[in-house]
DNA sequence: ATGCATGAGGC
DNA sequence: CCTCATGCATA
């Protein structure tokens, strides 16, 4: 069913008992692991940006840094209510059953078309009833042309599906090259965020396949540097870009395979790019020293040890059973009341947080993959 | 590479 | 309690 991968030392539990509401845990310590200290934070450059890039939606949010998960306890929420006492136990019990039935236990159809790994070939296969076309072709785009298209040809044919749909839905005006040289970086996110100012006003204004040919750009030249997605991310801070902390390598990852939302892409691309002028400059730098003859000594390098707090966030894995009731219920509703998420959570066994959350990231995620390799279908 | 999670800012 | 940017933990 359920298992709690839970790697702390500390009094998470999995289904345990305690809870507290969310957002009141006010924590004592802050950092523990990691040090998410200032990042990049281009506050109202993401506000006044219209509207994401998903069709309709016209929720387009800021960004706030994230910050330190230090809790003692990460879950709020009582698990596990008990039947609502607002209604008799039964009354949704058809919208369970419904979407039990929908969820077949042994359903062949996999949430992912296979794990990640999976290239261009399974990427469309499991259209089958799935509202997840499955993730995306990533790698299979990588092994194309590279350096070559320097220009963007006016095809949509080779975008990425994310990508595919928005430009079809925006269809017009070409790139804003801001290729030039660095990035000034120079301003602080107090007044205007440089990314504010080194960014056209609207995403959507962004040629999407300038994004996807620079993420792909920048994977291979951050590989010829030998520099992995999380050194990047470390490496960033060093750049010193005002707002601009590091990032993890999760997050290098799914700019370079086009898995974050547009605005998230049009933001990030200026700090990255800043960073890859720099570290190529670098290596420049290195190889003429070389040249003359003068070793420069590797110095040791950065080891980032524990002396930190030992508290490790637990991260809940759903089984696959369960995972299956969740997205039958999901295809009904995308935005279960409170009241319905605690009952499914009850009846799976989750607490209602973990629920809760399940929807929104799912729904974060729909947002992504909705149009991702949808029309093939 | 991706699943589950956090937290800011906004209703 | 949502959205969105992001990250730890993990497959």
């Amino acid at each position: 069913m359920l298992t709690n991968t839970n790697t702390s030392s500390g009094e998470l539990t999995a289904t345990g008992k305690n809870s507290f509401s969310n957002a009141s845990i006010g924590l004592t310590n802050s950092n523990s692991i990691g040090n998410n200290n200032n990042r990049y934070s281009p506050s109202n450059f993401y506000r006044a940006a219209a509207v994401a890039a998903a069709t309709s939606d016209s929720n387009n949010r800021r960004y706030m840094p994230s910050t330190p998960w230090s809790k003692p306890n990460c879950f709020g929420d009582s698990f596990k209510l008990e039947a609502n006492s607002l209604f008799c136990p039964t009354i949704d019990d058809n919208f369970l059953r419904q979407a039990e039935a929908f969820a077949k236990p042994e359903s062949s159809s996999l949430y992912y078309p296979s794990s990640f790994a999976c290239s261009s070939a399974a990427a469309s296969a499991s259209s089958s009833g799935n509202i997840y076309p499955g993730t995306s072709s990533i790698e299979s785009h990588l092994l194309s042309d590279q350096n070559q298209h320097n220009h963007h040809s006016q095809l949509s044919s080779e975008l990425h599906p994310f990508y595919q749909r928005q430009y079809a839905a925006a269809a017009h005006h070409h790139a804003v090259a801001a290729v030039g040289g660095l990035p000034s970086m120079v301003v602080g996110m107090h007044h205007h965020s440089v990314i504010g100012s080194l960014v056209p006003p609207h995403e959507l204004d962004v040629d999407p396949r300038e994004l996807e040919s620079f993420a792909e750009r920048f994977k291979q030249r951050r590989i010829k540097l030998g520099v992995t997605q999380a050194d990047v991310g470390q490496q960033l801070s060093k750049l010193k870009m005002p707002g601009v902390g590091s990032l993890s390598q999760s997050t290098i990852c799914r700019f370079e395979s086009l898995t974050l939302s547009h605005n998230n892409m049009v933001a990030l691309k200026p700090v990255l790019q800043a960073w890859l002028e720099f570290a190529e400059a670098e290596m420049r730098q290195r190889k003429k020293d070389e040249m003359n003859g003068a070793m420069i000594g590797m110095s040791g390098h950065i080891n980032s040890n524990g002396s930190l707090i030992d508290k490790k966030r637990k991260r809940t894995s759903i089984a696959a059973q369960e995972k299956r009731f969740l997205e039958s219920c999901f295809i009904q509703q995308q935005r279960p009341s409170g009241e319905r998420i605690a009952q499914i959570a009850d009846k799976l066994d989750l607490k209602k947080n973990v629920v809760r959350v399940w929807f929104c990231n799912q729904r974060q995620k729909n947002k992504r993959l909705r149009f991702a390799a949808g029309q093939s279908s």
